[in-house]
RNA sequence: GGGCGGUUAGCUCAGUUGGCUAGAGCGCGUCUUUGACGUAGACGAGGUCAGAGGUUCAAAUCCUCUACCGCCCACCA
């Protein structure tokens, strides 16, 4: 007897774990007549800790890479770690910040080598955590984003480009944040909803006419004035059409700059002039390149005013640059107002900066051409989504795609391959000896690009690099990741996809929701409300945790956390150790011959049935990605159909062999979900054998279906005579008599043991006295009841009559309808019919009981 | 401005070709030391499925509108 009382996670997790790696069980298999099942895991940063959405996403994968392996299919669930380029650098800076330093201390190349160590050490946490989380996956398969061969496929993919024309080399307006000093992509700026003032400010013509001394601006940045290389009005606008052409005093400087007419120029808000700062304003940049207009800039990518603004401004900050330029303004008299407004300001969404757009020479992706084939393949359906409308959504954004700044400027990354002439700054060439700070090409000397890549760009690349020394794992089963990252990344995983491998790098994807807190709120560290999942592990243990997250959460859907889940799951992990605990005690105390397991009662039949179905719906519901029902299936079918009523009833018969198989079945089904405690019972219980993790999905059993019928007939019976018991004042049991009933003759003992009745006899009709049950199909089944108690029965029994009453109604209105009996199908109105039938006889039989009373 | 969702029991949520009496966990009430489990067992209470209209033999489910809540995208000076 090796089961202890209660099941302590904790005790036996780490074992079980490294048994399963020892073994090789995590190794994929490579069976030509087998189906191929993989998983790639969304790489977790190599630096930093899980968080509870990686509880989540290990089990959702976990749970089909274990369910795909008890199928017998060749299963590969690859792990990665992220060097989580932009991520980890934050970090490090901010540790170098402590210490004293900025990066401007080192080279990019000491950078890069210190930021590698510091990474190195944390590294190893983050692998244990995923083991602690159960994650059956390869270890040896586990690739880092900075392995050689990623960094290769990625060169290799860049010069593809490169050589298609899709990379191009532009100075355009890129979103800077100037404390992190590096540059993002479009859809990596957090776009925020502000209070900000809308100043209007006068620009005095230059040549003053009778009816107009100045244009009127408005503007939310006037410290961009200092770039302003124009003020635009609309063609149509009336008001201005002689002036065109004409210029302006730009204040604060002595510049003169032109009226021009452009469509961006709204006519309807505010004065319908705008002033144009090609440097700092998207739209402004793109008037300016209509325009042929300079391009000035006077911020600097350090946040401060560039020489350009004027001696006066130069070395301000952005926000000192404005206080100062509207006081001055103010005092020149050339303030014309300012209103309060909400507008949409873009920020870092690491540290909350304002992102500045400044002109910056980058790499950009061409997007077009992927996108446009991307949604042709989207279109096809030829990736099926979880959630269905996900797909619309990618679809929409990659119609309205953009090019994609590549380029960061950090250090912590993959270098990008390419060197300039040092002569010529439009001579770039693609040259992989980015160890090299310059390189000598045909007597020519061309010197490095410091940037790195946009960890996305790698990350994009991720299914067909990660699967590459077995190729036939392409594509991938289904890309299951977080629904935060539809455009981030999966877009980019099929655009890419499709364009170097020529075919989808996944089947399918579920888009998991976010887990927020209990209160419903998104987590983070600055509200404190963040949950260690490993801090869960250790109090409910790794099954708890992962039957918890899935439990009530649907594809896509963001949902509170909730601990009670997880407690009720660690109740059932407990369940399933007693129940066990249970068979192990018969097995020992019932020694019999290792024999086949033979049906023989009608609880027998009855469980069998119900494993049966449960193993075709968790099939069902898998091969669907509904989680959360499969989980409340196998919950239902552990706890309220195996020990409720299987158990109890095997008190009395003690079917060893079937014990144990349907032991090992429940187990089997359960295991994907709850790793841990089924592999932790399959290794105590004393006749299993090898591990459960390879273990096969279960066979379904042969049953008498009229016995499972009469069993779920049993069920209805005890339950009415328990609710009797419990509802009848007096004594809490009472014997039971019947007459003319076969099922309730076969099984006395059974009811009697379920019920806790004194006996169960079969009398004489004649001899029959007390309270009658109104069971369908089971009419001469009675209670044992003093008088007087019976008598208090009369009222529920009214009430009853009158509800059955009213469900009979309701039926013969529905079966007098000629359209019902039309146009339903043939099979419900069967159904209603013997419903009706069966309702009849038992108001028929109640309503003579009433009389007996 | 464009797009996508949500509103079901006290709480958190399931409910995907429309079909028996709308489910679960937690919570709540009553009872129970029955050969594993009090992290338990038994029984029970609790819902006009946001509102209005429509389609249908039949609507929580499909359609329209309304109200409230949310998310994403976008270059709103």
């Amino acid at each position: 007897m090796k089961f202890s009382k209660a099941y302590e996670p904790n005790q036996y997790e780490p074992d079980i774990y490294a048994l399963w790696e020892k073994s090789g069980a995590f190794h994929p298999t490579t069976d030509k007549n087998a189906k191929f099942y993989s998983i790639v895991m969304p790489p977790p940063n190599a630096n930093g800790n899980l968080h509870i959405g990686h509880g989540l996403t290990i089990a959702l994968e976990d749970i089909l890479t274990r369910y795909h392996r008890l199928k017998g299919e060749n299963t590969w669930y690859i792990p990665g770690a992220d060097h989580a380029g932009f991520e980890t650098w934050v970090v490090y800076e901010r540790y170098l910040e402590s210490k004293g330093k900025t990066r401007f201390d080192y080279s990019r190349d000491e950078l890069y080598d210190q930021v590698w160590e510091f990474v190195h050490q944390q590294r190893g946490n983050m692998e244990l955590q995923l083991r602690s989380l159960g994650a059956s996956c390869d270890w040896d398969s586990l690739t880092f984003t900075l392995d050689p061969k990623v960094v290769e496929r990625v060169y290799a993919t860049f010069q593809k480009m490169w050589n298609d024309g899709l990379i191009y080399r532009g100075k355009k307006l890129v979103n800077y944040c100037t404390k992190h000093q590096t540059a993002f992509a479009d859809i990596e700026v957090t776009h925020k909803e502000e209070q900000g003032t809308l100043w209007r400010i006068a620009y005095p013509l230059v040549e003053p006419t009778a009816e107009l001394k100045e244009l009127v601006v408005s503007t939310t940045r006037p410290e961009t004035l200092f770039g302003d290389t124009a003020v635009a009005v609309n063609p149509a606008d009336e008001r201005y059409k002689t002036i065109i052409g004409k210029n302006v005093k730009l204040p604060l400087t002595d510049r003169e700059i032109p009226i021009i007419a452009d469509e961006h120029a709204d006519m309807s808000y505010g004065t319908g002039v705008v002033k144009i700062t090609p440097a700092h304003d998207p739209n402004d940049f793109e008037v300016g390149q209509r325009h042929e207009l300079a391009q000035i800039t006077v911020i600097g990518f350090d946040g401060r005013m560039t020489a350009e603004a004027g001696d006066d401004y130069a070395g301000l900050t952005t926000a000192e640059c404005r206080k100062k330029a509207l006081a001055d303004l103010e005092k020149q008299g050339l303030m014309r107002g300012e209103e309060s407004i909400t507008h949409s300001v873009g920020h870092c969404y690491k540290c909350d900066t304002v992102i500045e757009p400044l002109l910056k020479e980058q790499w950009f992706v061409n997007l077009q051409p992927l996108a446009k084939r991307a949604i042709k393949t989207l279109e096809a359906n030829e990736i099926r989504f979880h959630p269905a409308n996900k797909k619309k959504v990618l679809i929409n954004y990659l119609k309205n795609i953009r090019d994609w700044n590549i380029s960061r400027q950090i250090p912590w990354g993959i270098p990008i391959p390419a060197f300039v002439n040092a002569e010529d700054s439009t001579d770039w060439i693609f040259d992989t000896r980015v160890d090299e700070t310059e390189i000598t090409v045909n007597g020519k000397k061309y010197l490095r690009d410091n940037d790195t890549f946009d960890t996305w760009f790698s990350s994009g690349q991720w299914p067909y690099i990660t699967t590459d020394a077995h190729p036939e794992f392409y594509p991938s089963s289904v890309m299951e990741t977080g629904a935060d990252l539809l455009f981030q990344w999966v877009g980019r995983m099929i655009m890419l996809g499709l364009y170097i491998t020529d075919d989808i790098p996944f089947k399918d994807v579920y888009l998991h929701g976010m887990v927020l807190d209990e209160k419903g709120q998104k987590m983070s560290k600055s509200k404190g409300n963040v949950i260690n999942p490993i801090e869960l592990v250790s109090e409910y243990g790794s099954d708890a945790l992962r039957l918890g997250l899935i439990a009530s959460r649907s594809a896509g859907v963001n949902q509170a956390f909730s601990t009670s889940k997880v407690i009720a799951s660690r109740n059932l992990c407990n369940k399933l150790w007693n129940i066990s605990r249970l068979i192990q005690q018969l097995v020992d105390d019932n020694p019999t011959e290792e024999t086949k397991p033979e049906l023989k009662n009608y609880g027998e039949n009855w469980i069998c049935h119900q494993i049966n179905q449960a193993s075709r719906e968790v099939q069902k519901l898998l091969d669907r990605y509904r989680f959360a029902e499969a989980g409340d299936l196998l919950y239902d079918l552990i706890w309220n159909k195996y020990a409720d009523w299987f158990l109890e009833s095997q008190k009395l018969w003690k079917n060893i062999p079937l014990l144990k198989s349907t032991l090992e079945q429940i187990l089997t089904l359960l295991h994907p979900f709850a790793p841990f405690v089924t592999e932790t019972i399959w290794q105590t219980l004393s006749w299993t054998t090898g591990m459960l993790i390879t273990a096969r999905w279960p066979r379904a059993y042969k049953v008498d279906s009229q016995r499972v019928a009469d069993f779920e007939d049993l069920i209805a019976i005890v339950t009415n005579i328990r609710s009797h018991f419990q509802a009848l004042p007096g004594a809490n049991s009472y014997p039971i008599l019947f007459h003319d009933d076969d099922l309730v003759s076969d099984n006395q003992l059974l009811i009697q043991h379920l019920t806790k009745a004194p006996c169960v006899p079969q009398v004489e009709q004649s001899k029959v006295d007390g309270l009658r049950l109104a069971i369908p199909n089971h009419h001469n089944i009675y209670l044992q009841i003093p008088a007087d108690i019976h008598a208090k029965y009369k009222a529920s029994l009214e009430e009853r009559i009158l509800k059955l009453g009213q469900e009979i109604t309701t039926l013969e209105a529905r079966l007098a309808n000629p359209n019902y009996l039309e146009k339903a199908p043939t099979a419900l109105v069967e159904e209603s019919r013997l419903s009706l039938h069966a309702k009849q006889k038992l108001l028929a039989d109640m309503k003579a009981e009433l009389e007996l009373i």
